[in-house]
DNA sequence: AAACTGACGTGAT
DNA sequence: CATCACGCCAGTT
């Protein structure tokens, strides 16, 4: 199967990518109050496994201010907050995740006390 | 069109 | 623990 070109159809990657990050933010309303996941396991669980990279482009283009999906639930694979240390956000994803109950020890998130296992029974969603 | 830039991840050094 | 090289890929220069 071909791209097809031409005024009516532009079926290329970007349709990809509208349906990817409606995969991405569907399954990231799924994440528990208080669970965390890292961009490429919300990927891989989103159905887009080793596309973390496209996780984090989905989540930078969504307001920080959205209490409509819980876009702090995501860290990187070091258990770190992964947006920059400059950025007024970076303090807010924290405050927002140790609201919930998170512990941060030396700056870092152990998935192992927080992670969020995605064959969890009944998950309290928020 | 080519190069560069990330809210990434993993493996090697 | 810190760096680097890669793989990844949409957006921006």
């Amino acid at each position: 199967m071909s791209r097809v070109r031409g005024p009516k159809s532009a079926k290329t990657t970007a349709d990809a990518f509208q349906q990817a990050r409606k995969d991405i933010i569907a399954t990231l309303k799924r994440i528990p109050h208080g669970k965390v996941v890292s961009y490429s396991q919300l990927a891989y669980t989103a159905g887009w496994p080793g596309r973390a990279r496209l996780v984090a482009r989905v989540l930078s283009d969504l307001p920080t201010s959205a209490g409509s999906v819980p876009w702090q639930r995501v860290i990187n694979a070091q258990g770190r907050i992964a947006i920059a240390k400059d950025s007024p956000a970076h303090p807010l994803q924290q405050r927002l995740l140790e609201a919930e109950g998170v512990v941060f020890l030396n700056g870092r998130v152990s998935f192992e006390q927080h992670g969020w296992k995605t064959g969890d029974a009944s998950p309290l969603l928020d």
